[in-house]
DNA sequence: CGTTTTTGACCGGCGC
DNA sequence: GCGCCGGTCAAAAACG
């Protein structure tokens, strides 16, 4: 069933590579190059500053990182994102504090980038290349030398501070697309120019693939999920784009300023761009909300419609979104019972993964989340709670890559605990070859 | 009953 | 000042 998925993923291969990409630079800096897979690793006692936009693994993240380094490859992803995101000089000062690969990798957002470029040269294009690529802008510095186009496509990160009020064109996702649609080369909006967000509010964007896209939901629009209860309060056509922007808030607590906006890249179907608003105001949860409408089944009107095959959704024009999209859900749901929708939430992880930190951000998150997170105890058990209730979600795609590194963690050792809530671990099948990792999350479901 | 999704309307910022 | 556009609001419907 989820063969699309796996087999999309496989086609993305070359673009993980290229996300990957950031954290071999710094892998590279620490052991041997000749080890692609090698990934950096954060101090694991630096997590709290690596949350950001409420990705709830940051927090955990590094020590999970820890382990992980020490005993495999698994959580490259987060590190690599994490990495990029340093180096890319996003923050320096965290860059300074954390470890990863020994601390060897720091380097500077620049450096990062030049690796990057060098390393995209030589390699194929993956998904994760993509993710790669993080740019950062501030108010201050709206141009700031966009990372490095890769040859595989855009760039796919980006941390800016903005206008909460998204600035036309300036750090949105639509800036981001044109930049992509130029060939990845992020160039400025000849719009932007003036690039006014004054508003010293924190965007993040965010590229990443969308499986849905491939099979289950090659909906325009794919929302992906994570731990953070998010609760669609819009939706809006995107002048030039044919998908429709989703505008989704985190429902885990009332007045949490924290906003996403997930599209579809228009140039490239196959990628989600989400948009990180504001920081969560509170601990990541470790319980799901209620899933009461959240799970609802798609309209029937859709069954005319759907299916769009899924290379059609390129095609599909806004109007047809919503309807394409639910189809989308219910063939994927049909696809894969009760996990169509956590195909998002593993897109969604991945995201909040390749979410790292700001500055700006990592303060008040980290702050915010530290609580709840004071340790790795902590942690387990929210991830304990967290996975469980992913459990509970049946044929969660989204449980399905992470028990697919989870449970393999587990399998290996006892460090499980912190290792299994390791989202990037799900990325190990990007290490390995197509075929273990499709095998990996066979298994990794049928574990669970 | 509580929560989410959908969707049209409303509002504010920006460019002309 | 007007229109465009993006972001948000809020009522209705759906779901568990």
């Amino acid at each position: 069933m989820y063969s699309d998925f796996y087999e999309r993923m496989e086609n993305y291969e070359g673009d993980l590579a290229d996300i990957v990409l950031a954290s071999r630079v710094t892998a590279s800096n620490c052991d041997d190059p000749t080890n692609e897979w090698q990934f950096p690793l954060s101090d694991p006692t630096n997590y709290e500053a690596t949350d950001d936009f409420g990705d709830p693994f940051s927090n955990m993240r590094d020590p999970l990182l820890h382990d992980l380094d020490m005993s495999s490859s698994t959580g490259f992803f987060s590190n690599s994102a994490d990495h990029l995101m340093r180096s890319s000089g996003y923050h320096e000062d965290h860059i300074t504090s954390s470890t990863s690969c020994s601390g060897s990798s720091h380097t500077s957002a620049i450096l990062a980038h030049q690796k990057i470029d060098d390393h995209e040269m030589r390699r194929p294009c993956n998904i994760f290349s993509r993710m790669l690529q993080i740019s950062t802008t501030s108010a201050n510095n709206n141009d700031l030398s966009l990372p490095i186009s890769l040859p595989c496509e855009p760039p796919v990160i980006t941390a800016s501070s903005s206008s909460s009020s998204a600035p036309r064109g300036l750090v949105g996702s639509d800036h981001m697309l044109n930049k992509v649609e130029r060939g990845g080369v992020q160039i400025s909006s000849p719009r932007n120019p003036g690039i006014k967000r004054r508003k010293s509010q924190a965007k993040k964007v965010v590229c990443i693939p969308a499986p849905a896209a491939a099979n289950s939901r090659p909906s325009g629009e794919v929302v992906p999920s994570d731990l953070w209860a998010w609760r669609k309060y819009g939706q809006k056509p995107i002048k030039g784009s044919p998908y429709p922007r989703g505008y989704y808030r985190c429902s885990s607590s009332k007045g949490c300023p924290a906003r996403k906006q997930v599209e579809r890249s228009r140039t490239d179907p196959n990628m989600l761009v989400i948009t990180y608003t504001s920081e969560h105001n509170h601990p990541w949860p470790t319980q799901r909300n209620a899933l009461a409408g959240s799970t609802r089944s798609q309209p029937e009107k859709n069954t005319s419609n759907s299916k769009n095959s899924p290379n059609s959704q390129s095609h599909k024009q806004s109007s047809g979104l919503k309807e394409e999209q639910h189809k989308e859900n219910a063939s994927s749901d049909i696809v894969a019972p009760a996990g169509g929708g956590d195909v998002k939430e593993e897109m969604e992880d991945i995201e909040k993964q390749l979410e790292i930190e700001e500055g700006e951000f990592s303060e008040g998150f980290h702050q915010s989340y530290k609580p709840t997170m004071p340790d790795q105890s902590n942690q387990q058990h929210q991830s304990e709670d967290f996975f469980a209730d992913l459990g509970e979600l049946e044929g969660d795609p989204l449980d399905l890559l992470f028990a697919q590194g989870f449970t393999s963690d587990h399998d290996q050792g006892h460090e499980g605990e912190s290792q299994g809530i390791d989202p990037f671990s799900i990325f190990d099948w990007t290490s390995n070859n197509n075929t273990t990792t499709t095998t990996s999350f066979g298994e990794a479901k049928r574990a669970r």
